[in-house]
DNA sequence: ATTTTGTAGATTGTTAACAATCTTTAGTTT
DNA sequence: AAACTAAAGATTGTTAACAATCTACAAAAT
């Protein structure tokens, strides 16, 4: 194929599978998870709809869809909220995390290939010079990709998709963005051990690293969280419902 | 409040939550659930707009969601379908399955209380009724009781969810139904050591016996498919699609 | 001053009509 | 007979209009 047609074949693709509700639901994603709408933002379907140049059967469709994947929350005859996520689901989703990254590193300490490995310790690598660096965006870029990559790598379709869902929420949770950059040197030294753990071929010692290393990450954002709670202390405004 | 009266208070609430969205979503689901709808099965909007008397847009809405929930397939401008669980995905969830029944173990073991005990020890001493009774249908709705509670009581709403959501896809899993009766008597042995082990306090024994139960459920439904699939092996029809 | 009531505007819920695509069937060609 | 068109019908994708509900603000009542 010349390099200078343009990529008609995956064009084509692209119009079988994206209607305009897919769309909306990407870009609506996408604008979510890169905080463009922050937790609690209210979502107009009007407003929406003449942004993105549609009609608003598409964006109520995608809303649902949001809806179900846990991104939004919805109060009829209110309008929809982009969700947030409280401390305690936080914690409860963090704990379910772990249990899978422990899974993860059992498969993973048996069934890794060489090439797989390689590729593993290369995201490590990558991570260390961006701390060098002292660049915390492409650092916690890495980090997402490294933990996706060792769930993809466990080969269980159902286990990644969940697994990806529930990073999203934790997205979404308040203080993890911004507890995240000083914690960078802290989690960066604890994935060569995991990596090694991964490399022996013992299951219980890989499942059990992985499984700390959430864990960890669990404690210190919560602590963070609580720490930056009872400093500041907002008062939240609470919009009051006419009956309930 | 008098009994005579009708409880508003809860009608009110109905009409609170209940948009037609979700009454059509939730009666869905049902069908699918309960088999009136099998996998594979076509659902066309407008004769399921027209059975529940409302118009296509409320059921486009509940379809989006249920697709998210992996209940429906959609194909663009081609229809949505009841799913069919591939076996390959089916044995991902049963595994997946089985590590969170295993952390239900661990958590049940160290924080169940003797309450709660006691209401799980009589829905097991239930099921054993049903297996003397040769009632498979209420041994079946026990079963998923039993489970449930159990992921229930371990406190993760999070973890809850997404069992419930994999219990959903499995029953699309076409051969699961047909071989749950056979295998009653079986299944029904193991109950009795997963709650003592529960009672016994030891995380790492009750964790082992919750994995174990479901992954010898998850070895008889595949045998028991595999079998049946070498011993008829019907032709599947594929409609061919124009382009691809 | 505080609460209550009521109205206007904004927003969501629902429906129906139109447009685009796919499927089926009949006819035609080879 | 098999394979290839070509309309007709069925179904999905999308939009716009209407109805119901909520929100905000101002006037009236306590």
């Amino acid at each position: 194929m010349s390099a200078v047609l343009p990529p008609v074949r995956s064009t084509i693709a692209l119009l079988q599978t994206s209607s305009l509700t897919s769309v909306v639901q990407q870009e609506l994603e996408r604008a979510i998870l890169v905080g463009e709408y922050g937790p609690g933002t209210k979502l107009i379907e009007a407003t929406i709809a003449l942004q993105l140049g549609v009609s608003r059967g598409p964006v109520r469709e995608a809303f649902r869809m949001l809806e179900e994947g846990g991104l939004l929350r919805v109060e009829k005859n209110r309008g929809v909220f982009v969700r947030d996520i409280p401390t305690d689901e936080a914690i409860e989703i963090f704990d379910l995390r772990a249990t899978l990254d422990e899974l993860v590193g059992r498969h993973l300490a048996v069934h890794i290939t060489p090439a797989q490995l390689k590729e593993i310790k290369a995201l490590v690598a990558d991570m260390e010079r961006q701390v060098k660096a002292q660049d915390a965006y492409r650092y916690h870029l890495l980090n997402l990709k490294f933990h996706d990559r060792l769930v993809e790598l466990a080969g269980n379709r159902k286990l990644t998709d969940i697994y990806r869902k529930l990073i999203k929420e934790l997205s979404l949770f308040r203080r993890l963005n911004l507890a995240d950059s000083w914690l960078m040197p802290i989690t960066a030294h604890e994935h060569r051990p995991i990596v090694a753990a991964i490399a022996s071929g013992d299951p219980e010692k890989a499942g059990r690293a992985m499984f700390e290393h959430a864990m960890d990450s669990k404690n210190r954002t919560i602590a963070n969280e609580l720490e930056r709670a009872t400093s500041v202390a907002l008062p939240v405004k609470t919009p009051r419902r006419k009956r309930v």
